[in-house]
RNA sequence: GGCCGCGUACCAAAGUGGUCUAAUGGAGCGGAUUGCAAAUCCGUUGGCGAAAGCCUUCGUCGGUUCGAAUCCGACCGCGGCCUCCA
């Protein structure tokens, strides 16, 4: 059975019919870059990267446009953003006024700068917004690689797969020029303060993503749409393509005839580089150019993003971008697929600062949890349920990981051809076929583990296969530093009296005086560490 | 108020009409191994029973059906969104 996704646009669960079988195009909304992204920023794009490995895996069939099954391998083009412009705290008046966050990141940076919590070799200027932004884009990145975010790998030999929101600017103003030529946006508010808004009467399916109504999103606004801002609108719900600021922190020359110079709307960057960068420049051109709209709904195939990008954001997109690029406006779609993680609690609870269950990739990679184990733990869990992270779980996949490498590692036998390597393969993709069914595929390979002692060469073909989905093996290995007598690992540092207690031991146990080996133990336990004897006569520590 | 989602055994999590006491992992228990541990491997984990077997479980209460964890209704509880957020 080819593959079925749950889509948000539908909310049900439908053949994944992409335009071209062989070639998929896939755009994730991306995260912001004031800060360092959290376990939950991750769980969301990693989701969107298994969903990215499965459908170019061999193992993955889609439904052709002939209605058929069209097997794999092919090739997906993923495209991530990095929203470097910086967007506004308060959203008590749309977002219109506010602190720029960018500047909220600066002040940050410029304490952590005073009392020296910055990482060594870093010398940003916390007035400049372009250099907070690649600070946090460049440590973005490197944990995304870390997780095996497969965009951000590829997006060193391709920067085009991450494109950066103030690099494509121009495009922006051209799509808003276009969307006022054609009727669908219109300027408005004094001068000095001009806006640009997008009409959301002249897109007939304005939230149909979201299930809300026009009506209802006028009911419901309630407080949180100001007065202000309301009057030069000519729908509440209407949204903003540009702002003219002259004292914004990043701002550019206008488009719409605005004089002034100021910043863009929320929205309008993700119309802009999806477009651009799944089809390439001249698409682009041709798309917004004379008679260049597409009769085909859908420009892109997949479009993902966290749970709470459905209303505003992806609505918006859907409504400028089909009024932009689609030649029957009010019935475009923007992406064939749209895919929505959940949110992720820790420890039971939403995650939060002040609950102390916030966590940032690098303060899991710190405490010594090695990259595979996380990225395990974010994804094992099907994507449309609400995925709760705990340090239990957190070891069940650390084991699940060293399980896995352990089969791999150990070497093909020369055994007979193996009986179950094919109907692995079969199991595993049946679940995910089925909207991603995660926990079953595993349950599926942990089953096959178990049958499989001595695994065949062909057995760790099909692993391979298998992993190639699921991205644990490739990942790095956690540290491990060597010395006479102990490995340590969990990236400890041989600490000499760990090794004298060591030694100790080593000898103790010699003279057979197990009293005083086990003593040892303890207090090596007592400093937070566990060791355990392995082959060849070492001891392993670790972080207890 | 509107829209959406969720509730499975000690924990996590599959299962969407019979093959379900219910995959899989963890934890627990028993065993092998170890000086002892850890790790690993094997067995096992609702109740009664030596066993065959019988009885009871999938938020609660009802309903549909020969048959329900699975379909329908109501209720209870939890969560997300409704212009900050992945």
């Amino acid at each position: 059975m080819p593959l079925k996704l749950y889509n948000t646009l539908t909310r049900t669960i439908e053949p994944f019919m992409p335009r071209d079988p062989a070639r998929v195009t896939f755009y994730t909304c991306g995260p912001t870059v004031y800060d360092y992204a959290h376990i939950g920023n991750f769980r969301s794009f990693l989701a969107a990267d298994v969903l990215r490995r499965f459908v170019e895996s061999p193992l993955c069939e889609v439904t052709g446009r002939d209605g058929k099954a069209v097997s794999g391998p092919r090739r997906v083009v993923h495209v991530m953003n990095i929203t470097d412009v910086g967007h506004m705290t308060d959203d008590a008046d749309g977002g219109e006024n506010g602190e720029d966050r960018m500047a909220v990141a600066g002040r940050r940076i410029a304490e952590a700068k005073k009392s020296g919590r910055l990482p060594a070799g870093v010398n940003i200027d916390p007035s400049d917004p372009y250099q907070i932004a690649a600070f946090y884009g460049d440590a973005f990145v490197d944990d995304a690689k870390r997780l095996g975010l497969k965009v951000a790998v590829e997006a060193e030999k391709e920067p085009g797969l991450m494109p950066r929101a103030t690099k494509h600017i121009d495009g922006m103003k051209r799509v808003i020029d276009a969307l006022i030529a054609r009727g669908h946006a219109y300027v408005g508010g004094a001068p000095g303060r001009k806006a640009v808004y997008f009409s959301v009467e002249s897109f007939e399916r304005y939230g149909a993503l979201s299930g809300n109504t026009l009506e209802a999103l006028q009911s419901g606004a309630g407080g949180r749409i100001s007065e202000g801002n309301q009057q030069e609108k000519k729908h509440p719900a209407d949204f903003l393509l540009w702002k003219e600021d002259a004292a914004h922190v990043m701002k550019w020359p206008s488009p719409g005839g605005i004089e002034g110079q100021g910043y863009p709307g929320w929205h309008i960057e993700c119309t802009v580089m999806s477009a651009r960068s799944l089809l390439g420049e001249a698409e682009f051109d041709r798309l917004l150019g004379e008679g260049g709209h597409t009769p085909d709904p859908a420009i892109i195939d997949i479009h993902s993003g966290g749970e709470d990008n459905i209303f505003p954001h992806h609505e918006c997109e859907i409504a400028q971008s089909s009024a932009a690029f689609c030649a029957d406006a009010g019935h475009g779609t923007f992406a064939r697929m749209w895919f929505h993680p959940r949110f992720l609690f820790v420890e039971g609870a939403k995650m939060s600062k002040s609950k102390g269950n916030f966590f940032t990739a690098r303060d899991l990679f710190a405490k010594g949890y090695e990259p595979a184990a996380v990225r395990l733990e974010l994804i094992k869990t099907h994507y449309r349920s609400n995925a709760n992270f705990t340090e239990q779980g957190l070891r069940d996949s650390q084991r699940m990981v060293e399980r896995l490498r352990r089969f791999a590692e150990n070497g093909a036998s020369d055994g007979s051809e193996s009986r179950h390597a094919g109907t692995v393969e079969g199991a595993f993709a049946e679940a995910m076929h089925e909207d991603l069914n995660i926990a079953g595929a595993l349950g599926e390979l942990n089953k096959w583990l178990n049958e499989t002692p001595r695994p065949t060469a062909a057995d760790l073909a099909a692993l391979k296969r298998i992993d190639a989905v699921l991205g644990l093996l490739e990942l790095e290995k956690p540290a491990q530093a060597q010395t006479e007598l102990g490995l340590f690992m969990d990236g400890l540092a041989p600490d000499p009296s760990v090794i004298a207690k060591l030694q100790e031991r080593v000898d103790a146990k010699k003279a057979r005086d197990f009293k005083r080996s086990d003593a040892i133990r303890d207090e090596l336990a007592a400093m937070g560490y566990a060791i355990k004897d392995v082959a060849g006569g070492k001891v392993e520590v670790r972080r207890k």
